[in-house]
This record gives C-alpha cells, sequence and structure tokens, in this order.
RNA sequence: GCGGGGGUCGCCCAGCCUGGUCAACGGCGCGAGGCUUAGGACCUCGUCCCUCAGGGGUUCGUGGGUUCGAAUCCCACCCCCCGCACCA
C-alpha cells in the first residue's frame, strides 16, 4: 500500500470521520449496500456496487448531510458448509477455486475444513481490502451474520412476522439430495441445472391381481401403446401403494414413501422376471406385451413405461434393438417384439405415418442407448406438441390437438380408476456431493406469505413512494412483486438463526436479511460492549425498532440503564429509514424486494425505505465473470495492481444504468495515468499562470464550472456514477486545458478557484489524490469534509459562454473550409454581419410566424437573408437563438477580434476580422454581405 | 415459455422519455503534427462517403407506419443479456 493511501487512511482513521453518530438538527443520509457473502474474497463485481454506494455516501457527507455507511458480512447459509465438507473430502476443484483463484496460502486453505475458520479468513482479507480501497465506511457497527446479537435480531423480526401472519406453513414437492438430507438448488448441483419437479402420470397396467404402473408425461398417446417397457436388469418390487397392489422398480418404492404415499413392499423381483407377460391397458383393453427395454431408467418414475413406437424414438429404437438382436431376448420375448408394428395416433403434416422413423432417420441413432435420441425425442414432441392433431385411431381423443387430448385423456384415465400421479424430475439431478436428487414432499415447511394480496399492495406501494434509479428498473420490481408466491424461509442445514418457534429449521438466508439494515443502529453499541445478547429480547426490541412498551419496565426486565434503552431507540429513529440501499440487477428478484416486503411488513410508511440503486453485472474483459473459467478477478488482486484511486475511478467509469459493466485492464491502467497526472498538471498550470485582471476567458471558465458543478450534482443525485464521474474527473479537467490552451496567458485567480472546486469535485471518487492536492492548495483541512462545490462561486456568463462559441464556431467553418480550398492561403477575412443584419435575426426569431410579412417589410436590406436567416436558426437551436436575443450587450465583432491571433494560430493563417457595412471594408470577393450572426463570412486569400 | 433490460458511425458508449440545434457527446483504437536526446506520457488536429468555399450523399438491428420532418413516436419481426425460486 502507497504511502499515501497509508497515510490519508490514517488520518481519517484517527479523526473519526466516517464514524457518524446522531446530530439532532442535522440532516442524515444512510446508505447501504447488500453485505457480501463470505465463501470468498469481495471481487471486482463486489468493488463495482459497492463503490457506487461509497462515491454516493462521500458526495451526500459533503453536500453537509450527516452519513452513515455501514458494511457486515454474511455467513449464513448452506454454502460455506458446502464448501468445507466438499473440502474435507477432498474435492480438488474446490481446493483449486481456493488457492488460485481466490489467492488463499496452502496451509490457510487446510482450516478450511472448518466453515467457520473459511468465512473468518475471507472477512479478514475482504475488510483489510475495503479499508484500504479507502471506503468511508463507519467500521465501528461491523458484524457477522452469525452473531449472538444478530440471530436475536432475527429471531425477533420472525416472531413478529410470525404473529402477523406472514409466515405460514405448507407442504410442498422439492428437489432432494438424500445424503445431504436438504433440498438441492441450482447452485448445488453437479448435473440438471434448473430442473424442477414435475407432474407425471402413473397409468396402471392390469397385471393379474396387481397393477404393472407405467409413468408418462404424455398420456394422449395411450391409444397409440403396442407394449410395455422394463429394464431387465433392475430391481424391481411388488408392493402395496395406497391400498392398492402395485409393480413398480425398487427405487420407485422409496421415492413414494418420500412423497407421502403409504407404501408396504410384498416381494422383490428382477426386470427379467416379468419379461415376455402381458398386461392390460386402460381405456384401449388391449393386452400389451411386456418387453425388455435397456433404456429404461428404474431410478426415474415407476422404472415402467409403455411403448409407442409410432411417435417416441427411444420406443421404436429399443424394438429394433430387440429385433436386431442388439437387446437380448429369449426366443420368446423376440417373437412378440417381431409381431409389434407400430400404431400412429395422429396426424402430422411434414412427416410420414410413422413420425419416430423419420426422426431415427434424421438423427441417425445406433441403438436405444444412444444420446442423440434425446435431442430427438425433444424436437419430435415440440412439433407433434404445436403441429399435431389426434387421428380415429385414437377414439374419444380423435381430432383433438396434442394438448387437449393431454387433458382429455388424464381425464378418462382418472374415471376409470387407473391414474395416479407422482412428483418427478424431468431430467436427470445430481447434487454436488455426487447423490442423485428425487422429489421428495416436505411436509411443514416455512413460508413467506408473498402470495397475500395485501403484502403486495403493500410493498408495491414502497416501491412507489421511493426513488428507484435507474427508473427503468421500477418495472422489474413490479413484476417481482406479482410473481411472487410463498417462499421457502426455513432449511434443515448451514449456518443461521433458528427459527424460534420450531428449533428443527434455520431461517434461510434470503429470509434472514430483509430489514437488518436496521440492526446497524444497534451493532454500534453491541461492539461497543455496551449491550448484550440476553438483554436482546423481543420485548427490548419492539422498543428500540417499533417504540412499543415501557423504557422503564423493560430496561429493568433486561437489567439495562433506561437511558442506555432510550439511546438505542434514539439511535435507530435518527437514522432510519434507509435512504439508498444499491445492489446489482440480480437481487432485485429476490433480496431487494424481499427488502421492501419486510419493511412494509413491520415498519410504518416513514420508515420505508427511500431510494434504490440499481447497476449491473461485472464482466471481465468483456466476457462474463466466472470462477470455473477463471476469468475472475478479485478485489484484492485489482487494488494491488492499481493503487485505490485508479482503481476507484476505473471503476466509476465503467457503466451506468443496468448496463453491464466491463472491467478492463486497459481502462485501469489508463484510469492510473490519468490519477498521476492531476498533481503534476496542477501545479504546472499554476506556475505558468499570471496574476491579472479577468478577462472573458475567464468568465467563460468560471460560467463552465457553473454547469460542471450542476451536472455532477444531478447525475450524483441520480446514482449515475459513470456520467458524474466523467464529468467531475474528465470534462472539467479539458475545459481547463481548453482555457489555458485559449487564453495562453491563465490568469492565477481564476485558476486558483476552479482548482479549489475541481479537487472536491473528485473527491469522491479519487479521495486520496483528493487529500493530497487539497493539502498543497489549501494546506490544511479534510477535502473529505469539505463542502461540495457551490454554484454561486461560480457565475453563469452567457455573454462569455455566446463569444467562445462564436470564436469556435468561426474556427470551425474555417476549418472545413480549409480542408477543401486547395492551395495555399495566408490570409483568412472574417466579416461579421451589420448591425441590420442583426436586428433583422432578432425580430425574425422573436416573431410569430404570421408576422414575418412585417419584419421582411421592416428590414428591406435584408429581405433577400430570409431564407439563409431561417435556417440559421433552426441550426443554432432554440437555447442559442434565445441567448443571442437576449445578450444586447454581446458584441460579436469585438469579441472576434479579440480572438484574430488565437483563430491565427489553431489554423496557421492570418485572421482579418472585419465587420460589414463598415467603411474601409476590404472585400474583394464581396463576401461580407452574406455575413449572419454567429455565422460570419468567411474568405481565404 | 414468462418477466425485465437492450441492439447507435472499428470497439465501448451518450442521445431516445419531452421529434427538428444529429453525421450524431465522450472514451478507446488508429492516422498526422507538436513537445521530447529517444520512447512513454502530454498537447493539437483528423478518423462514414464525396466535395478546390463553410456544401452534398448515405447512416442509428430489420421491415412497415405516423409526421412538413424520426436514432427519437406507433406496429410487426430478428438478435443479445439478466432473472425464473427452497439458493447466495
Amino acid at each position: 500500500m502507497p504511502d499515501r493511501e497509508k497515510y490519508w487512511t490514517k488520518v481519517w482513521d484517527e479523526k473519526h470521520v466516517f464514524e457518524p453518530d446522531p446530530l439532532t438538527g442535522k440532516k442524515k443520509m444512510f446508505v447501504t449496500v447488500p453485505y457480501p457473502y463470505m465463501n470468498a474474497p469481495v471481487h471486482v463485481g463486489t468493488a463495482f456496487t459497492a463503490s457506487r454506494v461509497e462515491f454516493y455516501a462521500r458526495f451526500r457527507r459533503m453536500q453537509g448531510y450527516n452519513v452513515l455507511f455501514p458494511w457486515a458480512w454474511h455467513w449464513t447459509g448452506q454454502t460455506i458448509v458446502g464448501m468445507s465438507l466438499r473440502l474435507k473430502k477432498g474435492d480438488a476443484s474446490v481446493r483449486r477455486a481456493f488457492v488460485e483463484l481466490d489467492g488463499v496460502p496452502e496451509k490457510e486453505v487446510a482450516k478450511f475444513v472448518d466453515p467457520e475458520y473459511l468465512a473468518s479468513y475471507y472477512t479478514k482479507v475482504s475488510r483489510q481490502v475495503l479499508k484500504d480501497t479507502g471506503f468511508s465506511i463507519d467500521w465501528r457497527r461491523e458484524f457477522r451474520t452469525i452473531d449472538p446479537t444478530y440471530k436475536k435480531f432475527v429471531e425477533w423480526q420472525y416472531l413478529r412476522l410470525r404473529e402477523l401472519g406472514y409466515v405460514v406453513q405448507g407442504t410442498h414437492p422439492v428437489v432432494w439430495c438424500p445424503y445431504d438430507r436438504s433440498p438441492t438448488g441450482d447452485a448445488d448441483r453437479m448435473e440438471g441445472v434448473g430442473v424442477s419437479p414435475g407432474e407425471f402420470n402413473l397409468i396402471k397396467f392390469h397385471l393379474g391381481e396387481f397393477a404393472l404402473v407405467a409413468a408418462t408425461l404424455r398420456p394422449e398417446t395411450i391409444y397409440g401403446a403396442t407394449n410395455l417397457w422394463v429394464n431387465p436388469e433392475s430391481e424391481y418390487v411388488e408392493a402395496r401403494v395406497d391400498g392398492e397392489l402395485w409393480v413398480v422398480s425398487a427405487s420407485a418404492l422409496t421415492r413414494l414413501t418420500e412423497q407421502k404415499h403409504e407404501v408396504t413392499p410384498v416381494r422383490s423381483l428382477k426386470g427379467s422376471e416379468l419379461l415376455g407377460r402381458f398386461a392390460m391397458a386402460p381405456l384401449t383393453g388391449k393386452s400389451l406385451p411386456i418387453l425388455p427395454g435397456r433404456f429404461v431408467d428404474a431410478e426415474l418414475a415407476t422404472g415402467v413405461v409403455y411403448s409407442v413406437p409410432a411417435h417416441a424414438p427411444f420406443d421404436l429404437m429399443a424394438l429394433k434393438d430387440i429385433q436386431e438382436g442388439r437387446t437380448q431376448a429369449g426366443r420368446q420375448v423376440k417373437e412378440l417384439a417381431d409381431a409389434i408394428r407400430p400404431v400412429p395416433i395422429l396426424s402430422l403434416k411434414g412427416y410420414s405415418a410413422v413420425p419416430a422413423e423419420d426422426s431415427l432417420r434424421k438423427h441417425g441413432a445406433k441403438d436405444s442407448l444412444d444420446s442423440s435420441l434425446e435431442r430427438a425425442s425433444a424436437e419430435l414432441y415440440s412439433d407433434e406438441f404445436h403441429r399435431g392433431v389426434l387421428t380415429a385411431a385414437s377414439g374419444p381423443l380423435a381430432g383433438l390437438t396434442v394438448g387437449e387430448a393431454k387433458q382429455k385423456s388424464a381425464e378418462l384415465l382418472a374415471k376409470t380408476g387407473r391414474l395416479a400421479k407422482m412428483w418427478e424430475l424431468t431430467e436427470k439431478v445430481v447434487c454436488r456431493c455426487g447423490t442423485r436428487c428425487y422429489v421428495k414432499i416436505l411436509e411443514n415447511q416455512w413460508f413467506l406469505n408473498y402470495s397475500s394480496p395485501q403484502w403486495k399492495a403493500k410493498a408495491k406501494e414502497v416501491i412507489e413512494k421511493a426513488d428507484v434509479f435507474p427508473p427503468e428498473a421500477r418495472e422489474w420490481f413490479y413484476s417481482t412483486i406479482e410473481w411472487l408466491k410463498e417462499w421457502p424461509c426455513a432449511r434443515r442445514s448451514g449456518m443461521g438463526t433458528k427459527v424460534p418457534w420450531d428449533k428443527e429449521w434455520i431461517v434461510e438466508t434470503l429470509s434472514d436479511s430483509t430489514i437488518y439494515m436496521a440492526y446497524y443502529t444497534l451493532s454500534k453499541f453491541v461492539n461497543q460492549e455496551k449491550v448484550t445478547p440476553e438483554q436482546l429480547t423481543p420485548d427490548a426490541l419492539d422498543y428500540v425498532f417499533f417504540g412499543k412498551g415501557n423504557p422503564a419496565n423493560i430496561s429493568k426486565a433486561v437489567r439495562m440503564t433506561e437511558k442506555r434503552l432510550r439511546e438505542l431507540r434514539t439511535e435507530f429513529t435518527y437514522w432510519y429509514p434507509v435512504d439508498m440501499r444499491n445492489s446489482a440487477k440480480e437481487l432485485i428478484p429476490n433480496h431487494l424486494t424481499f427488502f421492501a416486503f419486510h419493511h412494509a411488513a413491520l415498519f410504518p410508511e416513514k420508515q420505508w425505505p427511500r431510494g434504490f440503486g440499481i447497476n449491473g453485472m461485472i464482466q471481465i474483459e468483456g466476457k462474463k465473470m466466472s470462477k470455473t473459467t477463471g476469468n475472475f478477478v478479485t478485489w484484492k488482486g485489482a487494488l494491488e495492481k492499481y493503487g485505490a484511486d485508479p482503481f476507484r475511478l476505473a471503476l466509476a467509469l465503467t457503466a451506468d444504468g443496468m448496463d453491464d459493466a466491463d472491467w478492463r485492464d486497459r481502462n485501469a491502467e489508463d484510469a492510473k495515468v490519468k490519477v498521476d497526472s492531476v498533481i503534476p498538471f496542477v501545479k504546472k498550470s499554476l506556475r505558468s499562470s499570471v496574476k491579472r485582471e479577468k478577462d472573458v476567458l475567464d468568465d467563460w471558465l468560471l460560467s463552465t464550472m457553473n454547469r460542471r458543478i450542476a451536472q455532477v450534482t444531478q447525475a450524483m443525485q441520480e446514482m449515475k456514477i459513470r456520467r458524474a464521474s466523467a464529468a467531475a474527473f474528465l470534462d472539467t479537467w479539458n475545459d481547463i486545458r481548453w482555457y489555458i490552451h485559449r487564453s495562453g496567458k491563465p490568469r492565477r485567480q481564476t485558476l486558483e478557484a476552479v482548482f479549489d472546486a475541481w479537487v472536491r469535485m473528485v473527491a469522491p471518487f479519487t479521495p486520496f489524490m483528493a487529500e493530497g492536492l487539497n493539502h498543497e492548495l489549501r494546506g490544511k483541512g479534510l477535502v473529505c469534509q469539505a463542502d461540495w462545490p457551490s454554484l454561486r462561486d461560480f457565475p453563469l456568463d452567457e455573454e462569455a459562454e455566446m463569444a467562445e462559441t462564436a470564436v469556435n464556431r468561426v474556427v470551425e467553418d474555417a476549418r472545413n473550409v480549409l480542408k477543401v480550398v486547395k492551395g495555399s492561403k495566408k490570409r483568412l477575412n472574417v466579416y461579421v454581419c451589420s448591425d441590420g443584419s442583426r436586428g433583422f435575426f432578432v425580430d425574425l426569431a422573436s416573431a410569430d410566424r404570421l408576422k414575418i410579412g412585417s419584419v421582411t417589410k421592416k428590414h428591406e436590406a435584408s429581405k433577400d437573408k430570409t431564407n439563409r436567416t431561417f435556417k440559421l436558426i433552426y441550426e443554432l437551436g432554440d437555447e442559442l437563438v434565445k441567448k443571442y436575443i437576449t445578450a444586447r450587450k454581446f458584441d460579436e465583432y469585438g469579441t472576434l477580434s479579440d480572438a484574430a491571433k488565437f483563430m491565427g494560430k489553431e489554423l496557421g493563417v492570418d485572421v482579418v476580422v472585419q465587420k460589414d457595412g463598415e467603411k474601409g471594408l476590404r472585400d474583394p470577393s464581396g463576401r461580407a454581405k452574406g455575413a449572419l450572426p454567429m455565422k460570419p463570412a468567411l474568405y481565404l486569400e
């Protein structure tokens, strides 16, 4: 860490500048960012999101707000525990990620088998990184989400939510890992990401007194069934299921148990024992042979399927496997298979009568285990679903579309009593631990009832009343609120807070982080050891956060002084509500909306969040950041490579709105060069400056500063960090450069005033450099505590601005001409328009359309310029024209004459400015009379 | 599929809400010149096409439409990104 950064960090620290306490009468600003999850060190994505709040915090502080920017660490949940576990089991990829991507030393990794150690290590590293980056955080309020006091807070929150009826119990199917004994979300899966439970139809085929139970998603094909498939190698069972006798795979039986069916096994048998027997189909009454299907997965649904070879590539192929000898079969079984012909039951344009045959030909599968059959099935099914119509072969389903027939067939089957349902995964799902998952019905789970219309309405109100930056994000919140249903808010495993009334469960991590911002007001006291976990009873917290109850009695009950208790309350009411919460857009559909829901439920309107800031995701060198591809940059890595200020500036300049931010080394290097050259530039400029009276250029620069300050202020208030930082850092710099270039002899007093404002404008972005520069310019005080630049110090001067515009327009026009004109030219004649022409322009621009006639009458001499003048009025634009009309004192001729030397230098020719209508005019080509206001005539010779 | 956001002159991106000031801001890259012992950095200019007078032509995903006038408004279509839940 460079000395400059170390020095100023220490100064900020010693002066406690970022440790705000309630100050009566001072306006406050409470800004937050979601705490990062400590299964990894913070990375540039975290930095991007958090830096937006950091810039905003520093900006608001300079605007005079008492700003609180706290920080904490997210430890709760399954992920950290899961990673520890995987490491313990010797998973090489986790270890590699720790060492190679996160940069953890080997001897530390060894200790990561303890999840709390893992999290504490990353917390330690990340905290230091944030400090080194110069974040203006009040570290006195730091906490981890497994702290006993935090748990007290969450317990209290859930007790109250439950009392309000927002926590309900329910029974739902989940993707389940029997090894972890826990639901398996996408993040926990090795295979089958995105797969969710679906309901399969179980169709019972009579097999003696038993039912051979086949599973299908396509009951509408029942009329095309020619046979049944079982896997000859797999275990099957005869069992009593919900009072009936079923034959299903052994695996199916355990899963049926998990789905709350009543199950008693009778005897097991091998799949092969079923081969060659016949089972009777419902609806059709056909007797269908049971054949060996090697593709049948006993772990999926019932391990029995029925065969529709006309429409299912798998079935047709499996049949051919037997017929062509690829599947071993006894003679009797083979004869049965040989006799089977596909039975088409729907017509499909673009296919022959047996679509599965076409499909097989197209995809060229070699046997029924060929993986291409997956694709073939999906494609054929999609076509059939969208375009297929059931034929007469389907009896009562004839004429229906596949979608309609699906429903109708299920109804018909249900009527015969030969339909049951079973939850199943449409694709194989494997847990990170390597265990195959299935669907389990979880009973008596706890849910947050986001379905409640009243709650939804209130949450919507929270968003409606808050600022949302950028405004496009608002719609996303509304649709999320509409769309949210019951959210399972408790889990069996992982770190976290136990559900206070049901200690078997742990509050799920997205649900324990919804109102914790309130806890920052308390954590200060906890860290100062002024409050213990035991004191944070629900009653005490009711008082602190709701103002409920009698503080005298409560303080006695929890053995805390009443004064202290009231202090906690004061701290909360001072800081709340949250004024700005910023996060990446991916959190809109969950965390940020939950945050709105929970505040709506628990707090009165005046404590609802006031502002939401949303940013895009981070990309690295134009590609998605990803640990698996190694396209990953840690915050620490970037910080050490470029230094705090360049890192911050590069982040600020990356992106605005919900656009994805692209982290590129080049940009960071560029930012470093820029940051490093500010102070030398300022020093050099001041050295070259002179003490003198103000001229029009000084007025121009001061006026331009006014506009920059306004622009930056506005952008910051709208969380347009990129725009703000670009204007503050780069555009202002260019303005100053232009002034120096244009003026030749910059005025010292002007530069001093401008630099003084500039250093304050860039301070939120590059605070270390700014402190250093401020120290050199002012010699004392801290720029982070200085006032934000005031517009009043930089008067607008429209005439000075117009003068610069006039000069630049001439230079631009002349360049155009010089570019086109061949031959060497020595002298540029600039003819400013006559007063008459100016009067005509003014009258024409201010006249309304109908009175143009009288204007032209008044200005006989300028009449033939009417069209060109109108065109010019359009070209200049309303704003400039208005300015021109009001600026009576503006002297175009004087301005351009004064700038003649400058223009000459820029253009490389002598510039002579004259005014049309003056006597002694030198006008060899007769162009002078064509001059218009802000558009002098030019003549090169 | 559903929901949200986008597609702009080599690249990144501003403009779009509130139509004309838009060949379209800014940055990067590239080219020329300056500065410098040299390089880097820095400064200036140029960077869609044509043009010996400040002009003209063709552009803002595609195709239509509204309008005197559309990057901006309307309709349809194509493409990209994000989210879609027992998980941070």
